[in-house]
DNA sequence: TCGTTAGGTTTGTATGGCAAAGTAGTTGGC
DNA sequence: GCCAACTACTTTGCCATACAAACCTAACGA
């Protein structure tokens, strides 16, 4: 009654739920998963890589920071100012938190075939 | 000169890239995702299991619309008025980019490892 | 020393997400 | 058979968010 053909594939449960928007939207999902990969990372790094402007990646850079899911360090390259991101421990909590509903998400989609349609 | 530890581990590219808005937005992502599992659903089916408000679910069914990634039918059953949701060919396109998108960044986060810390 | 470059931050704006209120038809009670 | 309550959405209004442009501060070059 709820949808139709729901006899073998459909699950009804949400294939959402504990996604957080802080670390699913896009931007900051890539920070937190290039900040996962190193002790830390320069701002301009995540800057080039992800194609940003320097406000926009300043701006998601402040949630996460408030958020707490990473940390910021000021400081001088040769006398040049810095600014390098480095992933917090609930940081890495809530990306894996992520990582794992994603990877719920993505063999519920390729597990429902589709089959020709 | 990029990022610490560049070494092993980090990619130097963006793992968010061609991830696009539209599709990767939660509840359109849960939309799709549910939508793809069957030939249509119900309105009511996908508020109920994703635990949204009605205005909230009509706005991104509107929005899915709109980008030609689902067909929304309107009709009856017993008199009462039912409106259903299908998944189009493009829209079976696009969620499978995503997946495509978020299966790397899932076996890029799994891959970098910090075992354990 | 005066302009230019580097490295961000702050501000302004337009979009987006959400719930509350509104609309249209339906059923139930009396 | 009329009115209240319910169902099934849609529209409206507001707040939060995302983004880029403008701005700021310091260093470097000529």
């Amino acid at each position: 009654m709820v949808s139709e053909s729901k006899d073998r594939t459909t699950q009804e449960t949400s294939p959402i739920e504990d996604l957080d928007d802080t670390v699913h939207q896009r931007v900051r999902l890539g920070i937190l998963t290039i900040a996962n990969e190193s002790r830390k990372v320069e701002f301009r790094f995540l800057q080039e890589t992800m194609g940003l402007t320097a406000g926009n990646l300043s701006q998601h850079i402040r949630v996460l920071e408030e958020a707490g899911l990473i940390g910021v360090q000021k400081g001088t390259e040769g006398r040049r100012p810095r600014t390098w991101v480095s992933i917090t421990r609930a940081g890495k909590v809530a990306l894996r938190q992520e990582v794992a509903v994603l990877k719920a998400l993505v063999s519920r989609v390729e597990g429902s075939g589709a089959p020709s349609n």
